[in-house]
DNA sequence: GTCTATATTACGATAGAC
DNA sequence: GTCTATCGTAATATAGAC
């Protein structure tokens, strides 16, 4: 068993990439760490056992030894669990609602406001895969998980209202309702969490431009050939 | 706390429609059933609650609490947690399989093989959906959830396969891989299992044909009109 | 078949030394 | 900031009476 070993340090080099300047602000300078955690570069850690194991499944143990650290120190650096999973919800949410103020979601025609939201909700998704990952298999059993649920909700009510504005534009196809057309559409957008991987982008799957343009190309003229 | 007397009796009217006929095989017989739990009738209230609370963070106090009955009365029924999660996730996975030997399945052009494969499981799914949605969320935490996770994606496989049929019949789009669009086909209908109610079809969203029809249209046309 | 009581292990979290 | 040791609780599962 050298399970705790594999990307345990808080300095090894393959954890480089996913980690974040620490308590300087300026993403600029990724360089003056020191070699210890803070909450963000531990969340990193227990998102990725998370994701792995279920947040159910997944004890302080287990975190403590991916982390490379004893349990008692993850307390150091965060409350318990449920603020690392309140820090990941959270992070993951900020991202998608921010797609609702972009400029092209919020002027222009409705159908390519609903076409732009979902390319961009691609994007997001791929690129805070893990956070996002967390997010969506989220149950509700704890107030933290209530919360995230409820503001998720927000955002797909959001949605459903853009293609309520293009369905009454006559953009979208009539025999579908605009609520089961924006499940169905972000059915498919979210199922990305189950099998893309940013590593394997290019070679094993698409790289993530053609990911993206495959679920707009899919969810808006479909499968067939005509 | 009155949680554990709703729906807990073995007998009590509003799991009736759940039940299943006790050791008799035929289900033209819903009555001469005895008042107690068999392995069957105890897993339809199992896995509505792993559904509730996720499997991990269902603890067997909770199964007991649903059912109306001891901890230990469940270990007389079934050797345990694991049990009734590989009783599940079977049930599931025949279903879904059972759909692959349809003769329209096997016969016929590809791409009208692969529509099929898209509404039936649409159907299962939504006739299955408890069963189905405990699958569709298992990690691969122990031996039963990974002997659940493989079976699943010889059922995927089977299905990329048609589809690089229809594909090699230039029924397809050709700017989406087959695996992917495969991917995307059945994030599309997965994704039921997050919203769709059987006690709410009808009312508050779509009936189970509309919702297939909406399926299989959003899938294979898009939803924008042409 | 069901129960109460309990064995045993694992869990989240804390105390206090260094 | 990290550690070892430990507290109190909750977990899975079993024993044995009725």
């Amino acid at each position: 068993m050298t399970e705790h070993l594999r990307g345990a340090s808080p300095s090894s080099p393959d954890t480089i990439g996913a980690m974040p300047a620490a308590s300087s602000a300026s993403p600029a300078q990724p360089s003056a760490r020191r070699d210890t955690y803070t909450p963000e570069s531990l969340l990193t850690v227990a998102v990725r056992v998370f994701n792995e194991r279920g947040y159910d499944g997944t004890s302080m143990e287990h975190l403590s030894k991916a982390a490379g650290i004893s349990k008692s120190s993850i307390y150091h650096h965060v409350r318990g669990k449920e603020e690392l999973l309140r820090r990941a919800t959270g992070r993951a949410l900020d991202g998608l609602f921010a797609i609702l103020d972009e400029p092209e979601a919020t002027r222009g025609r409705a159908v390519d406001r609903v076409e732009h939201v979902t390319r961009r909700t691609t994007e997001v998704l791929m690129a805070e895969l893990p956070y996002v990952t967390l997010l969506l298999r989220v149950r509700g059993n704890t107030a933290t998980e209530r919360w995230a649920l409820e503001r998720r909700r927000d955002f797909d009510q959001r949605v459903v209202g853009l293609l309520k504005e293009a369905a009454d534009d006559g953009d979208l196809r009539s025999d579908v309702d605009p609520r089961l057309a924006t499940r169905l559409l972000f059915g498919m957008i979210n199922s990305l969490v189950e099998w893309y991987r940013p590593d394997r982008a290019g070679t094993a799957h698409a790289t993530g431009d053609e990911v993206a343009d495959a679920v707009v190309a899919t969810a808006f003229a479909g499968l067939r050939t005509t």
